[in-house]
RNA sequence: GCGCCCGUAGCUCAGUUGGAUAGAGCAACGGAUUUCUAAUCCGUAGGUCGCAGGUUCGAGUCCUGCCGGGCGUGCCA
């Protein structure tokens, strides 16, 4: 089933075409600004008018009378300056519902791409050592939100954890873990002899018997980081050396920092599961995955000149990039001291997603701070002739999460708020208020809906802001009934569920009313304004993943839900009569659909059928 | 200094290659519950779209300048 939009767009571009007797036409069809002017406008005939020097009412009704759209709307209106008004003819509004209602793959009638691509999605990228913490939470789950829609769509969306467990802080991480090592091997005997006697198997032996979690290793990893801003020269040489033998390969750096690689992925699929987010182990390819490529990478930049020495370091000065002096700002691959950086690792990533993945297009979900690099690294990958003028890089930037205070949002002591906690006390919110709505529910049931709504109120959140913008994180806003909120959406969802639980005690059948279904009523406003709601879930979805923001689809699922609820308060269901009963069963259905499908499916958030 | 992003109702924010009278939510005020979950709905009020120019049939949207804020700007990511 095509998209409404789509068809009326083709459709009187071509009536245009034919009225100006040229190609590059576009109608231009959008919502209506105001329902007394239908339900969608075209908006392109008064550009084409001043292109083509004419009269744009004239040129309209021009148009008008080429087009041929009677199958879905009523006879165009030409008013203003030029617009042409549509509005949907009622047997076309039944007739989509009625396909929907039909569709047997329960795509509530929305089409695949018929030219799907090979999209890399590279997003959340976690730290080794780390802990997940709110300034992963926007590129995870903006980024999940991306590839759930796409590969709705049918496009090959191919997930990328470039998590960063490669470069300078490694040294650090190897040292971390040895720490702990050590403080387990000091009381105990077997270990202190195997130190002296056997280092190789002492590494075995007390990594074995390790038992770490995330926050234990950060927090060594803290102290390491700060012993060495204090500055013993003694200890930095030491952290070098083991950075300098894990770039080498040694075992013994190598199985340090494998386990602590190990603690981290392990802890974040954790958070990927409770965020309900897709990526799995088989996602990640770190920084560490492109260690061989780099030198390659710099090299072949040298050969052909795209890169020179500067300062002692390997720079690339792609066209149109200034410093503060207005000289050529230099894009780093290799610095001084010969170590290479972040910049060398993107642009062995680029490779490998294009040369072994196949990829048509590569998506970035990452923080606006980070827009100059990228815009760097896109120039320097197209300079090397490693990306085609066929290939799209697109970097899907976002705002920062800030506090109260307006600052980025950081705990009492000034350290990034944990992901972790952020989510255990969303859900801790809930809870109460589920307590406090509803106290007779089983327990095990609070809990499950005081997950769903805390976490979904907290990604939710995330996707209903414009992504460019920064956004102030507030518990109180994002677990609020009223407003666009996860809570909001998930209590109509609910709502039409308990009339579903309803009609078995009044002997409805739903399904057997709604399975032989032709014909439908829609004489309430209420009803009407519903149904033709329903109809465009599909362009909401594309509007959200053609500019990759999530808050077009929460701003269609809000107001869809605020339409249900009109309609709920004004027309009953189950106690309506038998002409109209199947039509609002059908309403009730395709707006639960609709929301599970887009809550659940595209933007990973529980629904519950209880509140 | 230069570059990028932003400035829309008291607050938080939408606003789709420039389209008709700029929209929501919160807060405020008024109303609706013998009725499928009131965690709801309906209504009222609230605006010089930072300021000043420009482009044009038409500007919150594009251009220029200014004011204010955030971020970035050669060896972190």
């Amino acid at each position: 089933m095509k998209r409404t939009i789509d068809t009326l767009e083709k459709r009187i571009s071509d009536a245009m075409a034919a009225a100006a007797g040229r190609s590059d036409c576009a109608a231009i069809v959008r919502l209506s600004t105001d329902p007394k002017f239908g339900d969608y406008q075209a908006n392109g005939v008064m550009a084409l008018a001043k292109k083509i020097k004419t009269n744009p009412r004239k040129l309209a009704e021009q148009v008008v009378s080429n087009l041929d759209i009677a199958d879905i709307c009523e006879p165009p209106e030409i008013a203003g300056p030029g617009f042409i008004n549509l509005r949907l003819k009622s047997d076309f509004i039944t007739g989509r519902l009625l396909q929907i209602n039909a569709d047997v793959e329960n795509r509530l009638g929305i089409e695949k791409e018929a030219q799907p691509r090979t999209i890399v999605v590279d997003f959340s990228c976690p730290n080794i050592a780390k802990q997940m913490h709110v300034g992963h939470l926007r590129s995870t789950v903006i980024g999940d939100c991306i590839c759930r829609m796409l590969e709705f769509l049918g496009h090959n969306v191919i997930r990328q954890n470039h998590i960063g467990d490669w470069g300078l802080q490694m040294g650090m991480v190897v040292q971390a873990i040895e720490t702990a090592c050590f403080n387990l091997t000091s009381n105990d005997k077997y270990l202190l002899s195997l130190l002296s006697e056997n280092p190789q198997k002492w590494e075995n032996e007390s990594l074995k018997r390790i038992d770490l979690n995330l926050e234990q290793l950060e927090s060594l990893y803290i102290k390491t980081n700060k012993a060495l801003e204090i500055g013993h020269p003694d200890f930095e040489e030491r952290i070098r050396r083991l950075l300098v033998g894990l770039q080498h390969g040694e075992t013994g750096c190598l199985i340090f920092w494998s386990k602590a690689r190990d603690i981290t992925l392990k802890e974040c699929q954790r958070m990927y599961n409770l965020l309900n987010v897709t990526l799995t182990g088989k996602d990640i390819r770190g920084e560490s995955f492109y260690k061989d490529d780099l030198h390659e990478v710099v090299d072949k930049l040298l050969k052909s000149k795209i890169a020179e020495k500067s300062e002692g370091a390997v720079c690339v000065f792609p066209d149109g990039f200034k410093n503060k002096e207005g000289q050529r700002l230099p894009f780093i691959v290799q610095k001084s001291d010969s170590a290479y950086l972040y910049a060398t690792t993107d642009l062995a990533a680029i490779r490998y997603r294009i040369n072994e993945l196949k990829a048509d297009k590569i998506v970035y979900v990452t923080d606006a701070r980070q827009k100059l690099h990228f815009e760097m690294l896109f120039a320097t990958a197209r300079m090397a002739k490693w990306v085609g003028d066929d290939i799209e890089l697109s970097h899907v930037m976002f705002g920062s999460v800030l506090g109260d205070d307006g600052a980025p949002l950081k705990t009492r002591s000034g350290e990034n708020v944990k992901l972790k906690e952020l989510l255990d006390e969303a859900v801790e919110r809930a809870k109460a208020v589920v307590e406090e709505k509803n106290p007779n529910l089983p327990a095990d049931k609070k809990q499950k809906i005081a997950e769903a709504v805390g976490i979904g109120a907290v990604k939710y959140a995330d996707y209903s802001n414009n992504r460019t913008s920064d956004y102030v994180f507030s518990f109180d806003k994002m677990l609020a009934m009223d407003g666009n909120t996860a809570p909001y959406m998930q209590y109509a969802y609910a709502r039409i569920k308990s009339i579903e639980r309803k009609a078995q005690t009044k002997d409805v059948d739903i399904a057997t009313e709604l399975a032989g279904l032709e014909r439908l009523d829609l004489t309430e406003l209420a009803e009407l304004e519903l149904a033709k709601y329903l109809i465009r879930y599909g362009e909401a979805i594309d509007a959200a993943v053609s500019d990759y923001r999530p808050n077009y689809l929460t701003a269609y699922l809000y107001e869809l839900a605020q339409k249900f609820s009109a309609f709920y308060t004004n027309c009953p269901v189950l106690d309506a009569g038998p002409d109209k009963r199947p039509t609002r069963l059908l309403l009730c259905d395709l707006t639960a659909r609709t929301i599970k499908h887009g809550l659940s499916e595209l933007l990973g958030i529980e629904v519950v059928e209880q509140m």
